[in-house]
DNA sequence: GATGAATGAGATTTCATTCAT
DNA sequence: AATGAATGAAATCTCATTCAT
């Protein structure tokens, strides 16, 4: 028998996902309610218990999806053999771009990373991130592209910080967070840094 | 009889704020409980509640009085006529130096940071310190000393963030945090920074 | 395999509603635990928040349906088209006569009554009872049934109040509420309250 | 040494005792907080603890002189040798004409009557009032003024609930009850219930 | 897969009462 | 007498999780 297509592009567990990061996004993380997030997806809510072990499972596979597709494309930045600037704004612009594309997963990013479970996860899934932008900037140092007496490490960290910093202002409605700011953001930011680094 | 001086440095409020530190910098504040505090604290946790109108109100009292401190030191480095690079200097060496000063408080701040819904009164009491920083860097600006392509606003928050993430890597262990490292940590991101912003 | 009929005639709702009914006639509302209630109804005390909102929302709930079963029974009797004699005895016959098919319930209901700030909902659904009652008066009143100078708003109180007080008698062992003590008090009260209301 | 007339009049006792009429009244027993009853009072809370027990020993005394007062009335009338018309009327007239000089303390007595500890208590100090009614009732039926198919307990009681139910009218605003209002009320109730029971 | 009734551990909060001063 | 900080028992309610159907 062949797979029915409508089976093969049903996908519960995605739309229990979808609606968990609609309801983080909205009401945090604490203050959701398991049977809130089945509501969202219209399901009942011991279906999630189908899919996921628990609630804190549910953050933790959301934040290691997400970490897993941008840890990806940072690989494949760090490998481009491209110049340290645009390995940053290659960064910047997936990084920063991701707002406009899904602005709930970033709420729910920004506002959860630092919470209990998703702390202990996180470092897993984020080091390999940190540690690429590292990376790209002993190897550019190591180029001769970045001044010597400047920390990879430190230089990574702060960056990645300025980069977290405005998307926490996006999602606060703090600043202004549309198409044109975005892109102004990527600039601003990687000019100044990497004015800041160069050698 | 000599009126016993105990009595009047005796701050059975001051004393709970600090165990509530102790406690939520140990196991972060959702997974603290009322009656942990009071064990910290050394009193029966109903007493909590001669202080504080909740647990939530401890925290926020946590965050304003610790943000009011900022606000104030921010304050004074605003108007201390000295030049950009010079505050930044000096605001990163209180911002970053309190890691050494308060290692406890600077992990509840970083770890319960305005993400919590239960600290969205943050917002007031934060703003006027990044306002703050934004006028110093307009006010550079307008002297020449920050280049004309930057967004002040832009600036003061990738900058705080900068910062933020690198208490957060000492925070979480993830960065060395000796007091060489705070100092080192401060003279570099302040040169970068100030060389990235530089006219 | 046939339905069971066991499962069609469950109704753990009315289940919690009669265990409470027993726990607050025997303890009181405000001695009665929600554990209590449960237990007597053998389930946890958690299932109780399904069905209910509060323990509150319990006591209302045993007062609106008491007290809509017996509007239900005073309209049937208004709209009899008998004298008011006999609507006075068939009222008083099924009101008083309460106390002998479910006396727990009519503790609770006299122990608890309106008195209570959380059942001034009450106030709705006893308020028809009460016009009703005042109605029949007035339309006796209107027949030549009553005399003309006799307020039927203050007859309709102060009979129901007569009523009220004996049941009070029997909830609390100081008036014989025996299967003849209870006929023997309808007729009574009738005959005394009509002969003192006839013109 | 004189006793000092301001001490003398100075009754701290009292005052709490009448705080404590004007927060049950508005507020319901339970829902007052000994705290509440000493800020009406003007103290602190703890001085409630060296006149009274318990929070339940001063509504206990609330009752208990109320209805010594009532008792006493009573007793007064039941030897005044007078028809029992007049009997009725004269403790129709006390018991209801209480309502326009202490509705606060009515109010207290009508809505906690039922009320656990107070219950207990009532039975005590109430009984006395019950079977003096009772005894008047059955004195007058010896005289012949009562018919004699009409049991006195019963009617005593029915007597009395009738006139406590306009009391709960008034109290809930149910009722109109003015000063004219009152007195009609005496008028009506004793005039038909003399009407009803009369031989 | 899907449902939702049922469970029960657990936490906050209230507030009467005590008592040192 | 008077105060009010301190105590701690007690109770409601929440909600993640389970599981029979």
């Amino acid at each position: 028998m062949l797979p029915r297509l409508a089976s093969a592009t049903f996908d519960r567990r995605g739309e229990l996902l979808d609606a968990a990061v609609r309801v983080f996004a909205r009401k945090g993380f604490h203050a959701s309610r398991v049977g809130d997030i089945a509501e969202e997806a219209g399901v009942a809510h011991g279906l999630l218990y189908h899919y996921f072990r628990s609630k804190d499972e549910v953050l933790e596979t959301i934040f290691r999806e997400a970490w897993e597709r941008l840890a990806g494309e940072t690989d494949r930045i760090e490998s481009a053999g491209v110049p340290l600037r645009e390995q940053l704004r290659r960064f910047a612009r997936i990084y920063l771009g991701s707002w406009l594309v899904t602005p709930e997963l970033i709420a729910v990013l920004v506002r959860e990373i630092a919470r209990s479970p998703a702390v202990d996860s996180r470092i897993d899934e984020v080091r390999g991130v940190f540690l690429s932008l590292q990376r790209m900037v002993a190897a550019a140092q190591a180029r001769g592209e970045v001044r010597a007496d400047c920390n990879p490490q430190l230089a990574a960290w702060a960056l990645y910080g300025a980069l977290e910093e405005i998307l926490t202002g996006w999602v606060l409605g703090q600043l202004p967070g549309e198409d044109e700011d975005v892109e102004r953001a990527v600039v601003t930011v990687v000019d100044v840094a990497f004015a800041g680094l160069a050698a």
